[in-house]
DNA sequence: GTAGAACTATGTTCTAAAACACAAATATAA
DNA sequence: TTATATTTGTGTTTTAGAACATAGTTCTAC
């Protein structure tokens, strides 16, 4: 009985955006039928093929969505953060999941079915422009980053990383570390580089004064270099 | 009065998706407000950091859809065939067009201005859920292109874009050459390489008798060895 | 029809980044 | 603890593709 109230609670509380546009009819049919998993580190969430049934909210933790290309390179597409939605898109095509989803951490993830969702959105024209908003930022951004990945160099790409990094997970109390612990080869991926060009260019941004590295902890030194780096490739 | 006649008549013949899914009264507001506009060859539709006003149906023609990049180098995102829509995701997502357009070749373009989609979408679930599928596919086949773009080598990355040119407009009546005729330039651009890697690899198809090639005209010799060298990359 | 511009073609040079090779350091497990 | 695997770091080699140079060709506009 408690467990259920506390749930509830965590629902109108963590689902903000959603759960203020639904009736309580809606609310009510939501607490039903969403569920809260927990996922280990670099645990998967859904990998490559699979059907999409769930719309899922990140409560707590940090997720990378990516592909595998060609040889199996992997790519990161795009990374999670609280409270973010994501592995609806596939869904919506009608489509399995092109991407695979893993915890870079330990998680909290809610499941909401997505037939719960469409039968929602479809009598609820704010909720449905909720998620045309969230689509249409998301293409938006990946058809930034078609010219970025494609046209910087490495410097400028793995600078791109970093303050992206920054602005999505924010930094540490001392209001330098980035704060989110990546290993070479995941800073690789999502720079699309190989891990060896990752470890070697963020070397050179040590010796530049530009960042310090302590083992998996990169604090940024010089943020307006990083960004000028970043803007000219 | 007959021209009126003639230009409602377009509107549900030519707006086949949308239309259907209109209630009488919203059909009225839609042809009071629905404007049809031609574009010559080469002529720009809209511009970068421009303000998104109205939802674009492209009815004849072909378009391109393109970011410049470092440097000035231009990507081209997508191309637009009759009859799909575009310029809507920029005003959904409140921001200004990320991307250009511009006319590959002689087009007519229906314009809807972007507040009354919005209204219409609100009260209509379908259509919501339209627009909610086209962002869908379009962003995974943005996800998609990030990697093909990045991991695949040059003659995987052009073999790719005369596939999907031959998939998006089709062939002419000998079966063989592909119905749209692009510069080399606009060709490299669609594939992330210089016009000189794009003629060069080009020649080299025509050398192992993939294609033949006669000015702008491809003609597609063997498809199966095209698809294998995008496949392998 | 001619002049100039834009496009196509091909050869050559140069360079960024991948591929490879191997240590050293760190983490994980037995 | 030691042993094993994984991650990090750095030097060397190789290569795909960009950059450059130049010339022939085909549009386009006057």
């Amino acid at each position: 009985m408690l467990g259920k109230n506390k749930k509830v609670a965590d629902l109108s509380s963590s689902l903000p955006d959603i759960w203020k546009m639904l009736t309580d009819v809606e609310r009510d049919q939501l607490r039903h039928n969403a569920r809260i998993i927990h996922f280990k580190k670099n645990e998967l969430i859904y990998l490559e093929d699979e059907t999409p049934k769930d719309l899922m909210c990140l409560f707590k933790g940090k997720v990378k969505i990516y592909k595998s290309g060609v040889g199996g390179r992997s790519q990161i597409i795009r990374i999670i953060r609280p409270v973010q939605y994501f592995g609806y898109r596939a869904y919506f095509a009608r489509e399995p999941y092109v991407t695979a989803a893993s915890a870079f951490e330990a998680c909290t993830v809610c499941l909401i079915p997505m037939e719960l969702i469409e039968q929602f959105l479809r009598n609820n024209g704010d909720l449905a422009l909720f998620f045309i908003q969230m689509l249409s930022i998301d293409l938006g951004i990946a058809d930034q980053r078609v010219v970025n990945l494609t046209q910087k160099h490495v410097r400028g790409r793995l600078a791109e990383s970093l303050i992206f990094l920054k602005e999505s997970y924010g930094l540490e109390e001392d209001g330098a570390t980035i704060n989110i612990y990546l290993a070479r080869e995941d800073l690789a991926n999502l720079s699309n580089m190989t891990t060896s060009n990752a470890i070697r260019t963020l070397s050179n941004f040590v010796n530049e004064r530009i960042i310090t590295i302590d083992g998996r902890k990169i604090k940024i030194i010089d943020e307006e270099r990083l960004r000028k780096i970043s803007r000219i490739g």
